[in-house]
DNA sequence: ACGATATACTATGTGTTGTATAGTATGCAC
DNA sequence: GTGCATACTATACAACACATAGTATATCGT
């Protein structure tokens, strides 16, 4: 999928992983990639963001001698993917003008 | 409209406005500007980069003692917006996903 | 006459962000 | 004991929307 495609509705993939039950960063990108194929060098910087923006909350545990972060939606995560949904009406129309520019045409 | 969600769409944009007929740089802001906000300084570099890829043909033209650059979109133009409407269809599933975790979560 | 506004394009710098690449480290299957 | 899955960190890069500023002509209100 195109790149810039991507930019808008990776984070909201993201927070939307996190729905169900706390998650943590190798689960997400299992989770996500029948979706979208999405790195681990993708996935964790927008996890610091979504921490930084409060819209996750993080939980540090012990797994098999390792560490492992648990992240889990808060408010303000539930929030972002709402306000999403608002935004893809504005996405709708767009795409509305253009293949009905494209139709007229042919 | 969020700046990441414009990114893969804005291109595409200005090639619709081409769509109809050959036009300028002030022109095609005015016309998307009812669909999306777009300033000089986002569509002037997307008209260069469209002209690098062989999108556009461009044929400048004294208008009023001034220099008018008028853009017309070519076969590889039109070629970008039917992948972009094929595209689209990866978005559309997203959607769904998205939607249905936080219908399904409420 | 003169300033404000619309028209039309160029140039520079910045911040966000997806991705490649590389590194560290544990547990398990063969 | 070698590969593979697991799990995360760090660095560097390139694409791109946007702010800001500059140049320059035409038109309209006062």
């Amino acid at each position: 999928m195109d790149v810039q495609l991507k930019r808008g509705i990776l984070d909201i993939c993201v927070l939307t992983a996190l729905l169900k039950e706390p998650s943590y960063g190798y689960k997400i990108i299992k989770d996500i990639q029948p979706y979208m194929s999405i790195s681990e060098s993708t996935l964790y910087p927008i996890l610091r963001r979504l921490e930084e923006s409060n819209a996750v909350l993080v939980n540090t545990q012990e797994h098999n001698g390792r560490l492992r972060k648990y992240y889990s939606i808060t408010e303000t995560g539930r929030n972002r993917i709402t306000a999403f949904l608002e935004e893809w009406k504005s996405m709708m129309d767009i795409y509305a003008f253009i293949e009905g520019e494209i139709k007229g045409n042919d």
